[in-house]
DNA sequence: GTCTATATATCGATAGAC
DNA sequence: GTCTATCGATATATAGAC
């Protein structure tokens, strides 16, 4: 989506509709990913769009409207898939390796939008900062609950939840900034090392991790 | 020294020789390191020290030249630091440990220009950008070694090495993000945790670890 | 070495014609 | 919905008095 732009002018055309504003949805997403968010102007990203600064108001509030979209929609959409992604599983282990699975899937397949949002979401306006940092928290709270269930249960032995959330939590979401589609190994094998990696952390018995249909 | 910022006005003071440029370059560390690279103009950072923007150009000669002292004396401080402190170690997981024990403790230690130098490096001129790049792998290859080493005696087993050097790396480097100095843990503790999470994630047997003195 | 004054550029945002 | 024209603010950087 935002990886395949292809930046056609396309200056003077009318009525696009929709589609404008998720045309510069994407160049922002490319450019404040490329260039940081005071670097990112808005003259610029009209300019990959095709269309003049100005026109971009038609579509976004402000600048600050364009930048917090980006991050409410993909944290958003990243609680979501990992809420699906852990729904199923039982155990704790299995739990935790859904978990990483998608936090590292996620992070590879929309890496622009995940790096924007996690990169730059304390450039938003107060308000629309703290919105962002309680869904950050939120999913970060999801992942503790994993590790307190699975220590409670004893699945897991770790010294201390809260920095395994972190380290786990942040070797995750940085996949999204060395990532790159055409690299050397797939992002499901990727996922499935950090997979490995998680449940080495939490030390879980790996014969207690049901393999994946 | 950056963390420890008062912030005292000085207007007019005259004369404070190399001590004026240390004060900038706190001053300039701490608005980064809040704001971003962008949003921390020399107006402000000047506006700390106690001087007037211009009065900046006696001690750096751009804006960019103050970004690159920060991020390549910081990058080079981790370089030497991790160096020695991985010197006396024989064994791969003593190595490893020296190793992540120095990353965390550098990033909680000097958190501040650890956080500028690690998110702001892509703001600078291309031919700086450059420099810290090459920083930066350097200091990635010492881990890597450390782990090819351990791979090669058999005391580590690892699915991918090199997506464990990132993992590490970057598990190791946001402790920068989230450590306060008057958090709950003290960074010692903190630093030993991470320790026992690096060998685990290459699967170190315990014993091989010697206690530190 | 700091100041005042200024140059030059560009930013986000608005008004109004089409 | 896009355009032209422009506003007001502010950025980095320079020149020169003190």
């Amino acid at each position: 989506m935002a990886e395949s732009s292809t930046a056609r002018p396309r200056r003077g055309v009318r009525g696009s509709g929709e589609a404008t504003a998720a045309q510069i949805y994407a160049e922002g997403v490319n450019l404040i990913y490329e260039s940081g968010y005071h670097a990112a102007t808005l003259r610029r990203i009209a300019d990959r769009v095709g269309m003049l600064a100005p026109s971009i108001y038609n579509h976004f509030a402000s600048k600050d409207e364009l930048l917090f979209t980006i991050v409410a929609r993909t944290m958003s959409d990243l609680i979501d898939g990992s809420r699906r992604a852990t729904a199923d599983a039982a155990a704790p282990a299995d739990r935790l390796a859904g978990f990483v699975r998608h936090l590292v899937t996620f992070h590879g397949e929309r890496r622009l939008e995940a790096g924007v949002t996690d990169s730059e979401f304390r450039q938003l306006s107060p308000d629309r900062c703290r919105q962002a940092v309680e869904l950050r928290d939120a999913y970060a709270a999801m992942l503790r609950e994993i590790i307190d269930a699975g220590l409670a249960e004893g699945a897991f032995a770790v010294g201390d939840a809260a920095l395994t959330c972190y380290a786990i939590l942040t070797m995750g979401t940085y996949v999204s900034v060395w990532y790159r589609p055409d690299g050397r190994l797939p992002l499901a094998a990727i996922a499935d090392q950090y997979v490995e990696l998680g449940l080495r952390m939490v030390r879980a018995g790996d014969a207690a991790v049901t393999p994946r249909p």
